[in-house]
DNA sequence: CGGGAGGTTGATGGCCGTCAACAAGCGTGG
DNA sequence: CCACGCTTGTTGACGGCCATCAACCTCCCG
């Protein structure tokens, strides 16, 4: 029974996010779920909502990393935030929304239609302070890109993502799945790829963190969180 | 009759933002109007809002520069954006909000309380409108930290104020009265005061703009954000 | 008159970009 | 089976953009 209960939460990160952000009722449930057995897989490096065109759904990511990005006319890519199952795709409020930027599968991508908001006052507010993590996690890059080196803005980078997946049970001990490339990094960090790996590197070599076979672990992400002055990202009272 | 018009448009800058955004019905209106006669100044470098502390009102800017920004420790400023008249402070619609950065007043800033959503569904839409402004906002400065040059962060920083203040009725011909000092732009753009000076200076020689007595003018925006790639921020289907 | 805020300019140095080369792994197809 | 190309990671040499330090100016205001 309790095993049961452990693999099923472990099996739905994006239920258990949402349910983190504000705890659910039924009917929300309910509507989740059945759109969950719907879910669909966009391909690697495919877009799943292009920079300009209209947004016509909200979508939920089940399973592995996205990415809202943007196209330079040089040929340049910036990722502006990462997308990690629970996230939310087209999460807007206002009326013929269009897309300010595009959404890029990272990895293979399992995701589903979010049911609407109006179905449930939870749902409603789970999907609010979705939107409020997501705008606290803009300025976090804001603050990476305009005031930290290349070191800090990939420990600060990978802090982030340790706490967001840990959100979603996709993180233990600091140790999680990493599926990002250092060329996807780079997009991310405003760097190039040269010298991410140079970086990564001296992380390695300083024994903050340890990167093998898809596996990331940070090996102390307190004292990395105390040396940059990071904080935990908080949007809420807590209740 | 068409002077009065034209002056009280001129007078009311954050309601012809709004009105841009969406176009009000009267009970927004009236109740827009009702709270900007309870009007309060904020004074030039205080606080309007804390980082980490709850949020619970909904301010609306009436005249003056603010921005949200984030103090480091070591006594680094990372301005994450600029508010103008028009925009809106708080505005949250998760419960038990708590601000994920500081306001700061600019200059010094003339607002009031912004009316509750319910009165009106039009200004529920014009609040939503501003946050979908407001996100592409941040992602453009999360793309001119990570992709752009010194001078190009300027020059493009430059052509997003004007086209926001173009949006409240505050520019004309590329001219417009600017309170920011150099130091703010350094903040903005992650570059150094010595810097920002050089390629302001750069971007002045060049012809691409004149700044003297608080005014600033952009010469041909057209062609400087053609030479960018910029394009104008669009966050709807023009209906 | 003194002091502070804001702007300007020059000299020097370091972080990070650029260019280049190579290794390892992997899927494809001859 | 191996050749081949492609992706990803890695390392070295060199250079440029921008930070840093410093000095000086104007303006404003008490």
């Amino acid at each position: 029974m309790m095993a049961a209960h452990l693999q099923a939460v472990a099996t739905a990160p994006a239920l258990t996010r949402l349910e983190a952000l504000t705890p659910l009722d039924e009917a929300a449930r309910l509507a989740l779920r059945s759109e969950m057995q719907r879910a669909r897989v966009m391909k690697r490096n495919h877009s799943l909502l292009s920079e300009g065109t209209p947004i016509t759904r909200r979508m939920l990511i089940l399973e592995g990393w996205a990415a809202r990005t943007r196209m330079f006319e040089d040929g340049q890519l910036q990722i502006m935030s990462f997308l990690l199952p629970g996230d939310l795709i087209g999460n807007c409020t206002h009326s013929n929304p269009v897309s300010v930027c595009s959404v890029t599968a990272l990895t293979d991508v399992r995701y589903c239609l979010a049911p609407a908001p109006r179905l449930s006052s939870t749902l409603a507010e789970a999907y609010a302070a979705s939107r409020a993590c997501e705008e606290a996690y803009l300025l976090a890059q804001i603050a990476r890109l305009g005031r930290l080196t290349a070191e800090e803005r990939l420990a600060d980078l990978l802090l982030e993502l340790l706490e967001r997946l840990e959100l979603c049970g996709l993180a233990n001990g600091g140790k999680f799945a990493f599926p990002l490339t250092q060329n996807m990094l780079a997009d991310a960090t405003g760097l190039t790829v040269v010298h991410v790996n140079r970086m990564i590197g001296q992380l390695r070599r300083q024994d903050d963190l340890s990167w093998c076979d898809g596996a990331l672990c940070i090996k102390n992400p307190a004292e990395l969180a105390r040396k940059l002055g990071r904080s935990p990202t908080q949007i809420a009272e807590r209740g």
